[in-house]
DNA sequence: CTTATAATGTCAATGCATTGATATATTCAC
DNA sequence: GTGAATATATCAATGCATTGACATTATAAG
């Protein structure tokens, strides 16, 4: 049937290759290795990044609605909502109704929630040292930008 | 208590902030348009990664053990052992006694694997092809080299 | 007011991933 | 042979992630 790949074509796909099962490798490590490092917390990596979603400047006073935390995060709204359950069974997190739309609820930081995600802070630091000591400032800005890129193709593959 | 973040440990944070939360969403992205592909086939992303490993050329003939298997994908043996039931339970493996030691397994490619994953190789390109498409071959290869030294970061943490 | 659309929630099934504890069989050192 | 270490398997709990189907409530269009 298919022709014997050209070699060019053969060493593009074990390019690729590698690079996804890497993207995998590093994924399962950092959830892993991330959610050992906040033992105290109990919190896990996909935690932080609700609370850090929730903790940015402008956000943090009004909150979110969960269908933007849904775009932000790309995740679909029935694992979204069982991550906020959760968090919500600690108080970290609060489900107001938005006042501008009887439909909407805004998801906020409580008080206990910000006071918890400014302590966490310190933790997330060490685990980001520890973890990028291979990688210098440059290379750190590069490896972000080519994520970027390829976050890109990923979502209109 | 903690005196002010300096601004270089600030953009240091956010660039270590941002890099692996797009390193997230990267990997959800994967597993979800990857294993979307497959659709003929059913088999997901992590699937492939094992039907990968076992393809390789010097594995094919003798087949791996778990522990080599675990030690080359990263997963923990009880996870391990539910994708490799899930894979036996198709047909596409076979699980063997090693001749050499007797408590241990060899993880083989069965007749049918070894065929699926040859049809399997054209929407997997088609998918490598269509998340790359942003990314020239150099930097593709530049990601991987940079992916692989966050995962000795990541190991190391 | 009626209808369509949008935002959210819920129920169910499946798969991936972790940890912890326990069990069995085999190999190897002594 | 005894005992330690190794390889695998199993049971249980928890959390993350997807899809599909259905329900509720509120907004917006006609």
């Amino acid at each position: 049937m298919t022709s014997p790949a050209p070699r060019a074509e053969r060493i593009r796909f074990e390019v690729a290759n590698r690079l996804f099962f890497r993207l995998y490798q590093c994924s399962n490590l950092m959830h892993k290795n991330g959610t050992r490092h906040m033992g105290d917390f109990g919190a896990t990596t996909q935690q932080w990044a609700v609370l850090g979603a929730l903790a940015r400047p402008l956000v943090h006073e009004k909150g979110m609605s969960v269908k933007d935390l849904i775009e932000f995060l790309l995740l679909s709204r029935q694992n979204l909502t069982a991550v906020l359950d959760r968090l919500e069974a600690r108080e970290w997190i609060e489900r107001v109704k938005d006042p501008e739309d009887g439909r909407s609820r805004l998801i906020r930081l409580s008080a206990e929630g910000n006071r918890v995600w400014t302590s966490m802070q310190v933790p997330i630091e060490a685990f980001y040292a520890g973890a990028l000591t291979e990688l210098s400032d440059a290379e750190q800005v590069q490896l972000y930008q080519l994520l970027d890129r390829l976050k890109t193709g990923l979502e209109a593959v």
